[in-house]
DNA sequence: CCGATGATGACAGCATGCTGACATCATCAA
DNA sequence: TTGATGATGTCAGCATGCTGTCATCATCGG
């Protein structure tokens, strides 16, 4: 908790006079777990702002990379509902961004073998190329944060959010 | 990007016949750090998810409590743009939020003795008592999900997130 | 004292996520 | 074969975030 109580202290000399602040009552693991908690969500919005700045001059932006992710990590291409399984999110918010990809040629729907209704998401040419040009920007950036970081903390840090969200998931 | 691929691959058993995934030419701390980075976009939602679920009792949101619990740390109120500087969102979301919110009777404007214009965001009676309320349902939140986790894999979590927070957000 | 600069309030438009609801298709057991 | 159950497509409504814009107020240096 003391990142958000410095950041609120931070704050004081814009908008003055808070007192100290009231954590009384909190176990340090408590007050680790939430901080980390806010500090999740403020990483959220940080990365998709990196993301979207990072990827607007590919005609990109956060949402769009997560499905293009998706599908190249697949050979024969992901259902819709089967995209919103890997990446957590409802089938109606994945349709949505599906259709005006569609629309806009990175993608496109080809009929599923197994399932009749069910089209399959497949990459086109142009969302391929869409894909390595987001990889051409990406590793550089991910070899960039995290150069002077440990592998094992990564390794540390990526087992506990997997087992958060293992544990939440269900 | 195991976790992803897993997934992915997990998905073929509803959306047939996906192949091998191409992950050549990613360094292990490359694949690390973007594995991280979706990984922290799915706990994000699920972190939200969980918290609405949490609150919905008390008529609260996500957006609500992380509101309510910034203005609580602070004794003598915050301005709206200052809780936005804390949250790392912008000030007009937050003044969404908090005009709802003053509406509801959970927060109150009072005259900022430092500034002519911009208020002050203090918490009323049931505002305090929404707080009170939230804390009985997330500190044993909290506790449920750190009791397996050792101190020491939350503090080097925690210090990872920060030092990105901190790195993505000049 | 005054003008430049920055912070704030207020409104608009848009992107992205969620849930609910309903019809239709797939699948499987009786 | 058939009926129940689940998965999917589709549309609607809503919550929450962002940016852009403009007027107004605060602050500070000249």
């Amino acid at each position: 908790m003391d990142a958000l109580v410095a950041r609120v202290g931070a704050v004081r000399a814009v908008a003055p006079s808070a007192g100290a602040a009231s954590t009384v009552g909190h176990s340090p693991k408590r007050m680790l777990f939430l901080d980390l908690v806010l500090s999740v969500f403020r990483l959220n919005g940080l990365l998709v702002a990196e993301g979207d700045a990072m990827t607007e001059d590919l005609g990109l932006t956060s949402a769009r990379w997560k499905v293009i992710g998706v599908v190249a990590l697949s050979t024969a291409g992901l259902t819709v509902p089967g995209i919103a399984r890997v990446l957590g999110q409802s089938r109606q918010a994945v349709q949505r961004i599906t259709d005006v990809m569609a629309q806009d040629g990175l993608i496109t729907y080809e009929p599923n073998p197994k399932h009749k209704r069910s089209v399959l998401v497949l990459l086109t040419d142009e969302g391929k190329s869409a894909y390595h040009a987001l990889r051409e920007v990406q590793d550089p950036w991910a070899i960039r944060n995290t150069e002077d970081i440990p592998i094992e903390e990564l390794e540390t840090s990526l087992r506990l959010v997997r087992r958060l969200i293992q544990r939440l998931d269900k």
